[in-house]
RNA sequence: GCGCGCUUAGCUCAGUGGUAGAGCAACUCGUUUACACCGAGUGGGCCGGGGGUUCGAAUCCCUCAGCGCGCACCA
């Protein structure tokens, strides 16, 4: 390009829409977005898993910080000469995307997947998840996300296929994976089971009511579940109750007429609660089952999957639960079993994440993943997991971090970790759901089946279950390398260094993946946690469409372009922090790309000669100026502090450069000592050319842009220039 | 109930023992050639309250208050 054509090509103001497109392309025809193809300095290796989002529609600002942050770091380490991988992917969501569908077909076709039939249903899911999947990967792209899309993955192909069966199969032959009639949390309107940690508990105001219960009184905010409450249960050392012992049955009248109720003295009942004394309902109630458990106690259905009340409630049989509450406390109110109604008792209430509905714990018989259970590994390289021991997946999970191999960054997290792992229980992984992972078992009569492939000969039926999606989700940093087969991108790109993600999903995910890795590999899955917060509006609140708040990545890359957007999303968030974002302050650095955009220009305009060479003391003190700078940028990066790091090339770029630098510059390039003027040129050019490679991470277009117009005709593309190290 | 954070200029936030900072906003001034998507400047803070340690505290300790989050949950 000529002295003119550039100057002409700077004239007019930045418009990012004129460039960004033609320059992914270029990065992408380039083949460096792949590990293999980078130049020979490239050695070290370097992984980033992209958390795959779901397909169930579109990318929301969230998605764009993650791309942004994840970009930074590979583009930063990719010019500092590290092979870098960035491997792209999507999820499949099991539920997230199944409600989805089902959704649009009763909206649209009034229809349910129940009438469509299993394989019908999943073909229009498949569709659905296959137009949203390209939905997706424009978005990524839009945002210049340099990730390997000859690598990419989907958590429900046949790799992945292949990768859950066999991990499913390994734990199930470990005794991890065991079925069980357990108490779990059942979805009514979801109709699944579905783990601890999908569930809200929202505060609700309800009545508790006081019954008559033979010679006590019992509490309960419940009555709908208490038909066929046998057993009586006070704490061991309560005086009151001090005359009845252990196994002492006695005759009560209760709802629907008089029972036989046992006496049964067990610690967790509080005598400071109520009257200290309850019955229990061990079918739906977690604590009473437990209580049961210990006891071998019998249990009984009372609730059916839909809510609804079943024979054992005589006359309220066929009920719904919210229906038949009231009467029922009127029947025995006639009967003179009311003690008193306590009209505002504030509880917690366990809800469905996904579809908001009321949690009914019900006993039934599902997959769980053993976390306490004792098993021997045979090779581990994780520290205090010696290869051959005998450890448990809790264990597993609480080395990886107690010893630092992984690092939770920020800190606090780590805390929040092992808090969640000491209260963590067996993870229910089985779903009544449609789409995703059909469990690898199969059943004929007694017989049980598990393996990869289906077994031999007649009569074998698999199992109707999907397994939860954070399973198949559990084993990405390494299914996406090609596992179980031992390729050689598992051996160089795993443990891979950094998980990047929202700390929304440390327990669903960042813990998951530590437990498959530990597992099935005996390593950690990444070196470095960085958890980032979640991106609310101006006013700090959740993005949500009933507040009409959001702001859309795609919108704002069209009227600011993809710089502004992604700078905008990583100054001002420090890790784990939640970040307030507003269209005001996209727009801020908008002005940004286009004060990089005239630095250039003056910059360009007024070099005459291209061969002039640094000389003036003065000149070499703004290099040094500069050095510290990039220093200071680059200790920022390697300690996860990217938005000090850009907030730091901002200023500097801005207001030392621009403002001060290039102002004291014009009287020297309009003087007439030509070894200054000289001498000059050359060092603006320089601290232009440095700052666009610091840059880069943080903007990659703009910069790649104004590179490409500025140096040499054989000068290769910016983002595999090497990083300015001094 | 157990645990974890946060509270610094109007707003968003840096700053972890040594004279209070940035961006945005506000106000004033300025358009002879990098840029009005601009420049020069100005104002603005008992660093949540109280106590302690220290020569010295926004920073360390204790305590209180408000806000937020995680986990558990009482029948």
């Amino acid at each position: 390009m000529s002295l003119s054509e550039r100057i002409e090509k700077f004239n007019s103001a930045y418009d990012p829409k004129k460039v960004e497109h033609a320059i992914y392309t270029r990065w992408e025809e380039s083949g460096f977005f792949n590990p293999d193809n980078l130049p020979e300095r490239h050695v070290e290796p370097y992984s980033i898993m992209l958390p795959p989002p779901n397909v169930t529609g579109t990318l929301h600002m969230g998605h764009a910080a993650m791309l942004a942050i994840e970009d930074v770091l590979i583009r930063f380490e990719r010019m500092r000469g590290k092979r870098t991988l960035w491997l792209p992917g999507t999820d499949h969501a099991s539920i997230a995307t199944q409600s989805k569908v089902e959704e649009i077909l009763s909206k649209k076709e009034n229809t349910t997947r129940h009438v469509l039939g299993r394989d019908a249903f999943l073909d229009q899911v498949t569709a659905f998840a296959r137009e949203s999947h390209d939905t997706i990967v424009s978005q990524v792209k839009k945002m210049g996300s340099s990730v390997d899309w000859s690598r990419e993955a989907y958590t429900l192909d046949e790799t992945r296929h292949h990768a859950v069966h066999t991990a499913f199969k390994r734990m199930y032959d470990a005794g991890l994976i065991v079925q069980g009639n357990r108490i779990v949390n059942w979805d009514p309107k979801g109709q699944t089971v579905i783990s601890d940690d999908e569930i809200i508990y929202k505060e609700e105001t309800t009545k508790f009511y006081y019954f008559k219960y033979g010679p006590f009184t019992i509490g309960t905010a419940r009555p709908e579940t208490k038909f066929a409450d046998k057993y009586v249960v006070m704490h061991p050392d309560d005086v009151r109750y001090k005359e009845y012992t252990h196994g002492q049955t006695l005759e009560v009248e209760w709802i629907n007429g008089p029972l036989t109720a046992t006496i049964i003295k067990d610690g967790v009942a509080n005598p400071e609660f109520g009257t200290g004394v309850m019955t229990i309902t061990p079918w739906h109630s977690t604590i009473d089952f437990d209580i049961a458990e210990r006891h071998k106690l019998e249990g009984e259905q009372i609730i059916d999957k839909y809510g609804k009340l079943l024979p054992v409630a005589g006359e309220f049989a066929g009920m719904k639960i919210k229906d038949a509450r009231e009467k029922i406390v009127e029947k025995l109110a006639a009967k003179g079993l009311v003690v008193s109604v306590e009209e505002n008792y504030l509880h917690n209430v366990a809800t469905a994440e996904r579809t908001g509905a009321t949690i009914e714990p019900q006993v039934m018989k599902q997959w769980f993943v053993a976390v306490t259970k004792e098993f021997t590994i045979p090779h581990s390289e994780i520290p205090g997991i010696p290869s051959g021991s005998r450890t448990t997946l809790k264990d597993i999970m609480r080395s990886a971090v107690e010893s630092g191999a992984t690092h939770i960054m920020p800190e606090r997290f780590e805390k929040i970790y092992f808090h969640w792992i000491n209260n963590l229980r067996d993870w229910c992984i089985s779903r009544q759901i449609w789409f995703g992972h059909r469990i690898p078992v199969w059943y004929r009569g007694e017989e049980i089946y598990c393996d990869v492939t289906p077994p031999e000969g007649e009569g074998w039926e698999q199992d109707q279950d999907t397994l939860d999606t954070w399973f198949s989700s559990g084993l990405w940093t390494f299914s996406t390398l090609g596992w179980p087969e031992q390729t050689k991108d598992l051996a160089t790109y795993h443990p891979t260094n950094v998980l990047e993600t929202g700390y929304d999903i440390i327990f669903f995910w960042v813990a998951r993946m530590i437990l498959m890795s530990g597992f099935h590999l005996g390593t950690i899955p990444f070196k470095n946690v960085y958890l980032h917060g979640l991106v609310r509006d101006e006013k700090g609140r959740k993005m949500s469409k009933s507040l009409g708040n959001i702001i859309n990545p795609l919108d704002m890359i069209e009227k600011y372009g993809a710089d502004a957007t992604r700078i905008s999303l990583i100054i001002g968030a420090a890790p784990g922090n939640d970040t307030k974002l507003s269209e005001e302050r996209i727009r801020g650095y908008k002005h940004f790309a286009n004060k990089l955009w005239n630095i250039t220009r003056f910059v360009v305009e007024n070099r005459a000669h291209t061969d002039s060479v640094v000389t003036q003391e003065e000149d070499k003190k703004l290099l040094e100026e500069f050095n510290t700078v990039a220093r200071e940028t680059t200790a920022h990066i390697e300690a996860f502090r990217l938005d000090l790091a850009a907030d730091t090339l901002y200023h500097f770029v801005w207001h030392r450069f621009a403002d001060v630098i290039i102002e004291e510059s014009k009287p020297i390039l309009r003087g007439d000592n030509a070894t200054a003027q000289a001498s000059r040129q050359a060092t603006l050019f320089a601290l232009l050319v440095d700052s666009l490679k610091l840059l880069h991470p943080f903007m990659p277009f703009i910069t790649e842009e104004i590179y490409g117009s500025i140096s040499h005709p054989n000068a290769p593309l910016l983002m595999i220039e090497e990083w300015p190290t001094m």
